[in-house]
DNA sequence: AAAAATGTTTAGGTTACCCTAAATATCCGC
DNA sequence: GCGGATATTTAGGGTAACCTAAACATTTTT
């Protein structure tokens, strides 16, 4: 009945809905500010776009409200998101790209593959459930489930954590964190938290492992989830290397 | 010394650019309507372009009288020209796309796809050096040999040809093509041509084979090469389905 | 060689995005 | 509950790409 054909959307378009339902997921209605930081654009020209979101329906705008997705937006940004995070795995497991490389490439690949190629990807892939940086990919009828995860940067002193997922944004940071040791999957116990967000001292690692510390800026995005007394077993299908820790990724 | 970080061309300068390279091809310089025709612009639009190439130093414009590709006009047809083979190989070898269905996803991409990228898809293909139609694939220092090959609609009755080439653009005449048999590396052999530009007769296959019957506008598509005393057996790496006709490509 | 047909360019307009600067609304501390 | 800080929107511009209609140049026909 409904169904009615989605014009296609442009890439800039894309582009703001992914960062609205992804300041949506932390909490509030999306603000203009956040969405220009995210975007690098100024807030003016985040107000126009505003404008012409609302009038597709893809956003609610209350002006100096924020704003929110409808459902129509809700599902352009979800499809978005299953693009970008089906290209990431493929270019890292079939292509070999490294895990701080892949997210430019994919931005901009998302807003060029047809539907046909993402699934024929994804199928290759075995239809994976989260992307190499920990995010769940999306299903192709807009489902996801959200793990409410913490991060490591509220994480106790004395905790130990199992990551989960990390930002994907900066390849920089990413390459650092990789370093680190931090990654999906990998175990980390908090030994220490400097006062006034002072740097935390972690240890990384399964049995053997080291000492390391982190700022609470980065630390703010590393998801993990508590180590429970029973690990869940129940895994999710994924790319390599973004479960359990793999003893060489690099060999070097 | 020179090597100047060329600024990125945008989508529709790319696409003019490959669009020039291919009627320069043909013969004389490429002609304003000629443009709008292939791009399906209006020609308005294809002048207002062409004054904007011109000042990049892309194209040289006499008014009136056409444009040609400069050496930096050239090298970018060629590097977009090469994304776009390599893309079409990589769809139809890895991720089993048909013959007739990969231009449209290529014409995407290659805007979108980073040199990086492009360079995997070649080195996991094995750099090959034609694409599955038969179009030659620019090196990455932008060398073609372009072969001057004559067309099935200028063979002459009783002539024995060996496809080499099929223009790309359409999937509905690929399609229909594909079903006569005509694809590159298949032998075909004249009967017969109807006067007044009539269907042309022919005879497709090795030993066994069809008759087939053809227009010429169709045929004009169809490169050839005269198949000499001894048939060149230097061939080039190439994908699968781009050359010797195989046994079974659809299973129906 | 003038008229007709064809091909090309100019003139003027539209849309989607972006920007800076200025105006305006909301929030927060006192 | 007022005044300043902060957030947001409006006003006014810019660029790239497209369009149609009208003007102009070239080629072809008679």
């Amino acid at each position: 009945m409904s169904a009615a054909a989605t014009p296609p959307l442009s890439a800039p378009v894309e582009d703001y809905l992914k960062a609205i339902y992804d300041l949506e997921r932390i909490g509030a209605p999306a603000s203009t500010n956040d969405i220009a930081d995210r975007l690098a654009i100024s807030p003016a020209s985040v107000s126009g776009m505003m404008r012409r979101l609302a009038e597709q329906r893809l956003i609610t705008h209350e002006p100096y409200r924020g704003v929110r997705l409808t459902g129509a937006g809700r599902k352009a940004a979800l499809r978005t998101l299953r693009r970008h995070r089906i290209l990431e795995c493929y270019l890292i497991e079939v292509l070999g790209y490294e895990w701080d490389g892949v997210h430019d490439e994919a931005e901009r690949l998302e807003h060029a593959a047809s539907d046909e190629l993402i699934e024929r990807m994804a199928a290759r892939l075995g239809n994976p459930t989260q992307d190499p940086h920990g995010a769940p990919i999306p299903t192709r009828d807009g489902r996801v489930e959200e793990a409410p995860l913490r991060t490591l940067a509220g994480a106790a002193v004395g905790e130990r954590v199992r990551v989960r997922r990390v930002q994907d944004e900066d390849a920089e940071r990413l390459r650092y964190l990789a370093e680190l040791g931090i990654r999906p999957g990998a175990l980390v116990r908090i030994l220490d938290r400097a006062p006034y967000d002072g740097p935390i001292t972690l240890w990384v690692g399964e049995n053997t492992g080291t000492t390391r510390a982190i700022g609470v800026g980065l630390a703010a995005e590393v998801f993990v989830e508590p180590r429970g007394p029973e690990e869940r077993t129940e895994r999710n299908v994924s790319c390599p290397g973004s479960d359990e820790p793999r003893a060489t990724r690099r060999s070097t």
